[in-house]
DNA sequence: CGGTCTCTTGACGGAGTTCAAAGCTAGTGG
DNA sequence: CCACTAGCTTTGAACTCCGTCAAGAGACCG
């Protein structure tokens, strides 16, 4: 099982830096990353606690989500097959998290603990150069998604995020897309009745 | 002059990994860098072109905008003394830039371009490291930022910038402040005589 | 000075929220 | 396999925060 697993990484890891893994590379990884499966509702981080850990799912979907003064709660990022989810605040400075990260499904993922993060680093450049480009990729995305939100208008959000990420919006609930988008689950349910009067 | 800029690099570079730069490192810089002066207003980096450079600022400021369909701007980024700035978008992907970097004041900064960026972070693993530290950094942030857009009202969310940036409110005029909360000056206006009087 | 740019203030309008209720759907247990 | 429940989505009506339009006051620079 943990085999078709880390083949699903090592996928990544080729499409996201395009180059090829030398052979020397992948016997490594059994041995740094574990396997863990959870069921819809687990808590893979929990706000409050020290986050150790990060993840890669493999199946099924997750997601991290802020929670305000009020109680409520505001959805930070989505993880479907294929992406890293965790509380990197907390991941690398070693300080509480913030946010706390919720299987949607019944998930598996590969894990990551801080030790193994650091010696996959050292000892394997190709996944050095990986993680570097996720997290610069990450932080590009991330601006151009605020920039979005400070310029444009509830509907056109919806639409650009709906057309960037087709199977988000077939799989998560409607109500956690609202809250990815900064808005209530009535005003999404209105904006999508406007939207499909349109065509 | 210039040994006194890279001086200030060096500076941020021991604080933001938290270790000494080793003597061999040092005299690199000066082959890698290079100095230049910019006018209030000049543009550092313009949407459309491909952006090449990165700017590490040691006197003066700057910021970075996005310009949207009806022709208004939305700031992004704001840069003092010890910042870098530039489209990490363009830069890293080669493609065409979407925002803008513009001067507020008469601006001093250190330039990098991507051949010597690279050649930095291939032949001095503190340079590697301290790049990789600020993109982590500027990652977490940017998502806490996102996440109290979404959650949080306009009074809150400057609060907390003052709070924060007390520098950036000195300096930085009012209406790209208020473009960077991702509201307008008038807003902003009425906020900051709604807190004076709270007090 | 005179012009332009920035900040403030007022009145009105609109996108999105809040509160409330009803319909829908999927999962659970009898 | 159906019935029941809990959670999700939809819809309506009133409200609120912030945007828009407009005008004036203040600051800065040639």
């Amino acid at each position: 099982m943990i085999i078709t697993m880390i083949a699903l990484l090592k996928d990544n890891i080729q499409r996201t830096i395009g180059l090829p893994i030398p052979a020397g590379n992948c016997t490594s990884f059994s041995d740094l990353l574990f396997e863990k499966t959870f069921d819809k509702k687990d808590i893979l981080v929990e706000e409050g606690q020290n986050c150790k850990h990060i993840y890669f799912i493999t199946e099924g979907s997750c997601y991290s989500y802020i929670t305000d003064d009020k109680g409520d709660t505001h959805a930070i990022q989505f993880a479907l097959e294929g992406y890293w989810i965790s509380d990197l605040y907390s991941f690398f400075s070693g300080k509480k998290s913030i946010y706390t990260v919720e299987a949607l499904e019944p998930t598996k993922a590969l894990v990551l603990n801080k030790e193994s993060f650091q010696k996959a680093c050292d000892t394997m450049p190709i996944f050095d150069k990986y993680f570097r480009v996720l997290i610069q990729n990450a932080f590009v995305a991330l601006q151009y998604r605020l920039a979005k939100t400070n310029s444009e208008d509830a509907e056109h959000r919806y639409s650009e995020f709906s057309k960037l990420h087709p199977d988000f919006v077939q799989r998560i609930p409607q109500y956690l897309i609202a809250s990815y988008l900064g808005i209530k689950p009535q005003s999404l349910s209105r904006i999508r009745k406007e939207l499909a009067n349109k065509k």
